[in-house]
DNA sequence: TTATGATAAGTTTTT
DNA sequence: CTTATCATAA
């Protein structure tokens, strides 16, 4: 390969590219060939004579990590790229874990937490402890555990920490501390980590175990960070000490695209890069080369705005561009069709195609009113995110089989299948075994393949039902080894009865879950015959499917019809992607910047950088739309456009439609007044709704309830009735069917059913000890 | 034990 | 509007 690889870089991009003496930093404005200069680097790096796998490559999503290799084996082929470690934090170390799990009191068969999994656990432990759950909500008590940890504080730190113990007795959760202990003790007993465990425990081993760095200090001659703006504490620490020994060390970042601060991303970490690594060498890449002037000089008199950022100038010098438009609608679905009209038009009138057209928005939610309007103009879209196909129930049901199969004690897998297919094994028993298992420390395995030699307190069918289960789990257990993925994948589905469950509903979700499995299968035969290929021998297949199905993200599956198509998506998944044409949708206070921020100054900066991602996505043309009302929580809401809107410099964008000052508006039923045919729709509707519901009979309200007549029964110091009370040709006053007679008792003590004549000769068989009857005699 | 329907509660961004 | 939780009937 004669090419010479830097003659195809701008002058700085190819110091940057060159420079191998010592810890470098990029500050890579928005546009500014970032992935360009990160790839040409790696492949200069190994053009040099450095062999691939001694270089690691750190991103934020698979995504990045895959176009990159792309990119790589374009550059210098397969072979080169293939044995290159990158990939997320999160899947690199996952690996390493792994291979070094003994250490850590893990076995290499662990399982991964995805955040469902981790908020059920907390939610389960909060109803243990049998807290209030106006003050421990189990998702802000999970969010609190997972900031901590991405601090690197532990549990048993944690549990030191007095400021911290002092505010949440302030905040009304005193027993967070004791949350956070048994939260991680379980996790442990299950052998399971959570997403911040990959990254906790990969400090824990370099701290405890100088060895261990010291391997994978020599391991690495080279270590590269993309998107160094959005490192955690746990990221930052990891990064330096891997590289602490031979000092080479390449990030590229930009503060002004730092939006993961939620995440426990400090901002910090680029700031403070000179003093970490003072004899580092500063790049900055300012020339954009992907928007027009305007989009750039806009976004620019947007971030001024902004306290904290490194300063530069990032420029543009293609033409100067159509200026940025800002359109007004009277509600979301006039935005959305506004927004479907223009791409109608710019598609018939110009020379665009719908895969130029991105629309971003805030909030997942805000997605469906588009959707539809996208739909009725037929206008082909995809939405990117979401509820990912990962996150389906049918999806996870099967990734819980493999879970719990590879690993016997992953709780979390074994309470979402444990009675799914339905098995009659109900919530009381898994309680009582959860329970058992618990007070005793027996593991829950232990106690469902031979539930007859604990004191369980559970029936003999119940039981048999438990071995019947803990068998069929342990009959795919020794094909771990034997089969690939899929075939493993396969097998589950069908033995599991999963398969058939799904085949015999025939109702139009039952189709479609039945669907998605299939796309699963297909998705891991893809995944064995990749693997095949790549004859990249890590591990045994299906530890290795699941551990890269565990760290996928939602933005990870293609789509492989050639159709084109309008991309939907929130601004943080659009991070690092260009559009030719860009809707920014539903701009307004509370949304963006977004209520949840607006008392923190911080945090309204992060907004803006958000929104100054979103501009900066656009190469051609920039649409910014906002709507005056909006149907939020099921009713309409008046909405005003984004402070940030008023801070873009005048010169660079135009007004669809001038706005009044906000402060004196038409009020806001004047201005629905207007439109009141499309506005008033659906209230109407909602009207109408609530009229056929009354018309529906009205539930016996007048009766009392069974407990209150026992109550009554007790305060009159008469004994409550027992089932035996209960004789043949007593009168009986039911709450829905009225007065009756016994007829016969038939079965046994506890489920002795009573045939009983109602009124107009009806019969009924009831079960006693569920139907509550009122004995008049 | 399980299925169903009614009611209450909650919506930021994601590895 | 959606989703989770609760109560009730079978």
């Amino acid at each position: 390969m004669a090419r010479d690889l830097t003659k195809e870089l701008s002058s700085v991009q190819r110091e940057a590219v060159i420079y191998t003496a010592g810890p470098s930093l990029v500050i890579a404005g928005a546009g500014s060939g970032k992935t360009r200069v990160l790839t040409y680097k790696i492949a200069h790096l190994i053009k040099s004579g450095m062999p691939a796998n001694r270089i690691m490559a750190l991103t934020f999503t698979n995504k990045a990590a895959a176009e990159m290799k792309d990119r790589i084996d374009s550059l210098l082929g397969y072979a080169a790229s293939k044995s290159l470690w990158m990939g997320t934090f999160h899947s690199l170390f996952g690996r390493i874990l792994r291979m070094e799990a003994q250490s850590l009191g893990f076995t290499s068969n662990f399982t991964i937490y995805d955040t469902t999994d981790s908020v059920n656990l907390v939610k389960f432990i909060i109803k243990e402890l049998d807290l209030n759950p106006d003050f421990y909500k189990p998702k802000v008590i999970y969010n609190r555990i997972s900031k901590s940890k991405n601090d690197l504080v532990t549990a048993e730190a944690y549990a030191q920490k007095n400021d911290s113990l002092i505010e949440d007795e302030k905040e009304n959760r005193p027993e967070f501390a004791k949350i956070f202990k048994i939260y991680t003790h379980r996790c442990r007993q299950s052998n399971v980590m959570d997403f911040d465990d990959l990254l906790l425990y990969a400090n824990i081993l370099f701290k405890l175990n100088p060895a261990v760095l010291n391997k994978y200090c020599d391991r690495f001659d080279y270590v590269l960070v993309d998107e160094y703006q959005d490192t955690n504490f746990a990221q930052y620490l990891i990064v330096k000490k891997l590289s602490e020994k031979h000092r080479k060390l390449f990030v590229v970042g930009d503060d002004a695209q730092s939006i993961y601060s939620f995440r426990g991303a400090k901002i910090q970490n680029i700031l403070n890069f000179k003093n970490d690594y003072p004899d580092y060498k500063l790049f900055k890449l300012e020339q954009n080369y992907r928007s027009t002037q305007n989009i750039v000089n806009a976004a620019n008199s947007l971030i001024k705005c902004n306290k904290n950022q490194i300063p530069k100038t990032v420029f543009s010098e293609k033409e100067q561009g159509t200026k940025i438009l800002i359109e007004k609608s009277m509600t979301d679905t006039l935005e959305g069709l506004t927004v479907s009209e223009t791409i109608t038009d710019m598609c018939n009138n110009q020379h665009y195609h719908y895969s130029d057209f991105a629309i971003l928005y805030r909030t997942n939610a805000q997605s469906r009113v588009l959707e539809e309007t996208m739909r009725k103009f037929n206008i082909p879209y995809r939405v990117y995110g979401g509820l990912s196909f990962y996150q389906r129930k049918e999806i996870k049901d099967v990734i819980a089989y493999l879970r719990f199969a590879v690993n016997h004690n992953d709780i979390e897998a074994f309470r979402r299948i444990v009675n799914f297919p339905a098995r009659k094994i109900g919530a009381t028993t898994v309680n009582k075994i959860l329970k058992f298992s618990n007070d005793s420390n027996i593991p829950v395995w232990d106690l469902i393949s031979d539930p007859h030699n604990y004191n369980l307190n559970i029936n003999s069918g119940t039981a048999d039902k438990l071995i019947s289960f803990a068998n069929l789990i342990d009959s795919f257990t020794p094909k771990i080894e034997t089969l690939n993925a899929y075939d493993f994948t396969v097998e589950i589905v069908n033995k599991s009865g999963l398969n058939t469950e799904l085949f015999m509903d025939k109702t139009p979700e039952g189709v479609s879950r039945y669907e998605n499995i299939q796309e699963l299968l297909s998705g891991v035969r893809d995944f064995c015959e990749n693997r095949e290929k790549d004859s990249v021998i890590t591990g045994l297949s299906i530890l290795d499917y699941l551990e890269n199905v565990s760290l996928l993200t939602n933005q990870d599956i293609e789509e492989d019809d050639n159709v084109e198509r309008v991309s939907m998506m929130t601004i943080h998944s659009a991070k690092g992607l260009e559009f030719t044409n860009v809707f920014i949708v539903g701009v307004e206070e509370n949304i963006l910047p977004n209520s949840m921020t607006l008392f923190s100054p911080d945090e309204v900066e992060e907004e803006r950088r958000l929104f100054y991602v979103a501009i900066t996505r656009a190469k051609e043309n920039l649409i910014i739309t906002y709507s005056v009302s909006r149907f939020r929580f099921g009713d309409i809401t008046s909405m005003t456009y984004s402070r940030f809107i008023d801070e873009l410099d005048p010169q660079f964008i135009e007004w669809l439609e001038k706005p009044e000052p906000q402060s004196q508006s038409l009020s806001f039923d004047d201005e629905l007044k207007k439109y009141a045919d499309v506005v008033y729709q659906k209230p109407i509707r909602k009207i109408e709704k609530k009229l056929i519901k009354q018309e529906k009979p009205l539930k016996p309200k007048n009766l009392v309830s069974v407990k209150e007549i026992d109550k009554q029964l007790a305060s009159a110091g008469v004994v409550p009735i027992k089932l035996d009370d209960y004789r043949q040709g007593i009168k009986v006053k039911h709450k829905s069917f009225g007065e009756g007679e016994i007829i016969e008792l038939l079965g046994e003590l506890p489920d002795i059913k009573a045939v009983i004549q109602f009124e107009n000769e009806v019969f009924k068989t009831i079960l006693l000890k569920y139907a509550k009857l009122e004995i008049l005699q």
